[in-house]
DNA sequence: TTTGGTCATTAACTTATGTAAAGGAATCAA
DNA sequence: TTGATTCCTTTACATAAGTTAATGACCAAA
């Protein structure tokens, strides 16, 4: 149940016995069905939740269109992190494409854990950075690469989303139409990949 | 000399007054003229700098061109925040735009004061959280807005701006050609702003 | 003053993407 | 089987942005 998490701590900050088993305590085992809302834009993100199995994607609502900023897999943190973090509600929603089994932080619990094992903070720092990090990659994907390159790397790294989930959150997940995509995939079929 | 680093830090953390000093002394004061290079893509950058005051520029370099990632301003902790964090260099570069007067803080400093001020971990923390969320704005901004959208937010918020740099950086910073910022600029005057 | 460089603007042309609409494949339930 | 739904693809058209190149303004160095 907690392997994976713990294994995801380990690699910034090692923990006690004693200070796992109050970790563990501090997170809740929940299943979601494919499809279900952890976070609505008009809601206070309050809950962290580490993804042992499934996959959930964070998008922005534009004039009723689902325009996907990221798609969180197994063993990562996930939540909707600007609302979550300033503790008010943001423009982003966060929903599951598969079902899930979550482990989930409440937000009070974490700042507890805040209090009790001080080296949570260096964890969450470093977290943090790694996230910081990753929005800084997909920001200089945006800036440096036109869509068609944008899409070969993501189908590169991310061959099984293809028949995860729907082409059109890839498509939006990359910043242009299904129509776009589309048209791609066939210019790049067409040259021989 | 520290007081708009300790007006930063204060938002986040309260430190003693030996807490204050030993954190000031951490700091190397440093000048820098226009257009210099304080970290170079080849290199791992090892210092943190806060701008006291004067303009940087952080930049990717794309077959020779200059293309803007951010536009720190005064009172901002700067630096290709990739390569200091993963200690390996990355794509980003980091020049000034006007003279700077900088607080300098090298990494193993930085190292050491997470040691003797623990509190230091939530002050980084949180400062990476804040610069995860503005990272996530940017990009919100890439995949929400059309350029000319982009532009005007960005003319709102930084008029002075226009002032201060040449246009062909403000163009890259918002991922588009000068030529076609000529034409927004152009189209927005004759359409009465 | 002259020269050279940087920079913003403009024009002409090309092209990739968006929009709107339609068709077809796959899935699922009645 | 039928009908509804979702989703991917394709077509036709419009358009904003890229590319290239020319011009003129400004400024600093010789």
């Amino acid at each position: 149940m907690f392997q994976k998490l713990h294994s995801l701590v380990e690699q910034f900050v090692s923990l006690t016995d004693s200070e796992k088993k109050e970790f563990e305590n501090a997170f809740i085992y929940r299943e979601v069905p494919r499809n279900f809302t952890l976070v609505h834009e008009s809601e206070i993100a309050d809950e962290l939740y580490f993804i042992n199995s499934g996959l959930l994607r964070l998008y922005y609502n534009k004039d009723g269109e689902h325009i996907t900023a990221y798609i969180f897999r197994e063993h990562l943190f996930s939540t909707c992190f600007q609302s979550f973090l300033e503790g008010a509600p943001g423009n982003q929603n966060l929903e599951s494409m598969e079902d899930c089994e979550l482990l989930v932080l409440k937000k009070d619990k974490l700042e507890e854990l805040y209090e009790r094992i001080p080296k949570i903070n260096i964890l969450v720092r470093k977290i943090a950075e790694q996230r910081f990090i990753n929005a800084q990659r997909i920001l200089s994907s945006f800036i440096l690469e036109s869509p068609e390159q944008r899409y070969k790397k993501f189908a590169q790294h991310n061959s099984d989303l293809f028949l995860r989930i729907p082409h059109h959150i890839i498509a939006s997940y990359l910043g242009i139409t299904p129509v776009s995509l589309s048209r791609i995939r066939k210019r790049l079929i067409e040259s021989g990949n």
